[in-house]
DNA sequence: AGGCAAATGCCACTGAGTGGCATAGTGAGT
DNA sequence: ACTCACTATGCCACTCAGTGGCATTTGCCT
């Protein structure tokens, strides 16, 4: 399923061929759409490019913008799965838990080429509406999942209580904003500088509720 | 531009009439899409509804996706007219201002059928992928439009301090969660319930950060 | 009245995404 | 080794969103 996972030779022959395939569908995506534009590049021509019909192609990606964010989906779905099996300390705040599971997934992430495939993927995502619309509605997916995995595990109050979800909202804003400075960070970044963005990310959420706007020309909040 | 402004009648005929259009496309496009189903109306029927011609619909909107949110849409114009003008009590905290400029502007949706066609816009959202794929691009815009214009106007500190960009990403998260539980209340709820349930969302912010996890079968946190 | 600019309609075209069906390669049972 | 079932794939035809070009109308201004 996931493409950055273990190669896993034990795994059947059609699983393997089907991975080799993905992969290279991916590769070859980031790499046409970043050099030659993302519209620019039909479906035709990435399929002559992996020689693969468009049809296969459509089996493996759902669509044309699925396939450049695909390095992304991968950590989501370790964030999940870490969801699934964290242990939560007793009295520990959900946020504090939720950061935990996000930056175990990062660390997962130990595909070689993962980290400049992510930063491609959110480059294009910046710069192409309908890469950014389907990378933001499949947050909101997995947030939504995220929450159902902690309610159905944990006892997170009323269903009703707007707080739980406000919180994976706020995981997902601090990704957001971490992920930004670390696409535009000179040089080749790796998984492990996100982490550190993410950090920072994480310890700027509690200050900015008290965050005051001064006006111009006069001297800035303590 | 906005199309539950007033009709001001003093507006040149042409305004008045693209105005006309414009809205009849919106009013058509939700009952259509809601009645027959959103992939099931092409664009096609749409127009032959309404009596226009196809490149004339792509005058007045981006996309199938934009005319479904058009009346959600406006009230984030009014949203961002409000930012502008918004005067901060000496030492108010950012968040604060923000959720009253949010406030007022949907106090200003005024328009006879809005508050419906929000609904039926947000439902389309929730059910149709690519709708909400819009409007969550849409509102992640918005928002960068309403930080540029908050540190143009105020002094925020650092242009890397996070703080600002996750305060009004929170705004959003509340926004969601209370438009959420009112498009999925009983009856026809106005722009007054809106609000209310904007308040709501909003007094459940500070509490989120130290939300706690209770194993299942165990009880609750204070 | 007459001319300007904007809005519209019509037409042809590209490209994403889908359904159907025949085929080939794979895994399992004998 | 042989066969049977399964699954991925390729090919073909099709729908529909969205775009560009050009002729035509329509409100607007002098």
């Amino acid at each position: 399923m996931t493409i950055t996972a273990v190669p896993a030779d034990e795994l059947p022959l059609r699983e393997r061929k089907k991975l080799r395939t993905r992969r290279a569908l991916v590769d070859a995506a980031l790499e046409l759409f970043t050099e030659r534009g993302f519209e620019e590049t039909t479906l035709d021509d990435l399929c002559a490019a992996v020689e693969v019909s468009k049809r296969t192609f459509f089996r493996n990606f759902g669509s044309k913008e699925d396939v450049a964010l695909t390095p992304s989906q991968d950590m989501w779905a370790a964030f999940l799965d870490e969801l699934e099996r964290c242990e939560p300390g007793s009295g520990r705040p959900v946020i504090e838990l939720a950061q935990d599971c996000l930056l175990v997934a990062v660390g997962r992430m130990t595909g070689d080429g993962w980290a400049r495939q992510v930063r491609l993927g959110e480059r294009l995502a910046a710069r192409i509406p309908s890469v950014g619309a389907y990378g933001l509605h499949f947050c909101d997916r997995t947030t939504r999942e995220a929450l159902a995995i902690l309610r159905r595990r944990f006892d997170l109050g009323d269903a009703d209580d707007l707080r739980a979800r406000l919180v994976l909202d706020m995981l997902i804003a601090a990704w957001h904003a971490a992920l930004e400075s670390w696409t535009s960070m000179p040089g080749e970044p790796g998984a492990a500088d996100l982490a550190a963005r993410l950090r920072e990310a994480f310890a700027a959420i509690p200050g900015c509720l008290t965050l005051t706007a001064a006006p111009r020309d006069a001297p800035a909040s303590p």
